[in-house]
DNA sequence: TAAGCTACCTTGTTATACCAGTTTCTAGGC
DNA sequence: GCCTAGAAACTGGTATAACAAGGTAGCTTA
């Protein structure tokens, strides 16, 4: 039971929401969006993305298209879509939500 | 994917937190903590609460005592260890920065 | 054409919450 | 005394998701 550990559990779950939050904004690849998490101290590996991106494309949450690059091999944009708009304001409660409940206790004394 | 196994998943790793927090305030039992957690809309059924608790306690972030009850079979009261004092400041830390990461994130437009 | 980079994907492991039970102990009614 | 009810602690099986450590394929450049 380490602190590296436990940030792993905290954070499980959060980056569905996280990423589909990133794909609202506009059209994004995988890159993109380990980028920003990165910047935002919210490290992810490529074999916890991919497979994430793909349970929100199968839940018909996002969507995406092949778009060839100018320097490389071609690249899956991806945004969201209706069905994923509304699934986020979902999300945004669940997530106001806990934070509420979070504090309530750990503020307690 | 549903929005009930989402929140479920969020919360996963949080208990820990919001348990030891509980239990750091002074002694209690299971049932206690099953009806702050409760109270705060941090539902929990027992059993999670009590291989977690059992988690901490090898990990000696707990300890407990057994208490004979006036009317019912004797509970455990737990409290927490000076080991556990440090392990949920470093929690706290890393709450807090969780809670910074997302609110980049999702405020962003 | 070979090396290197980029992008996407896959498999196996680990950790944790949940569900649906079981066991143990005490109290109270008959 | 015996049986039931309820409280408290615990357990086994299942599902989910993140991670580690790979693999595959396309494109560029020397």
């Amino acid at each position: 039971m380490n602190a590296s550990n436990t940030q792993i559990q905290m954070r499980k779950g959060l980056l569905e929401f996280c990423i589909l939050h990133i794909i609202s904004r506009g059209e994004v690849y995988a890159s993109d969006m380990i980028d920003e998490l990165t910047e935002a101290k919210m490290i992810v590996v490529e074999g916890t993305l991919y497979p994430l991106l793909n349970r929100l494309k199968t839940a018909s949450l996002v969507s995406y298209k092949w778009v060839e690059s100018e320097s490389g091999p071609p690249r899956k944009y991806y945004s969201i879509t209706d069905e994923g708009k509304d699934f986020l304001l979902t999300l945004d409660q669940t997530w106001e939500s806990l934070v509420k409940s979070t504090l309530l206790i750990t503020s307690k004394r």
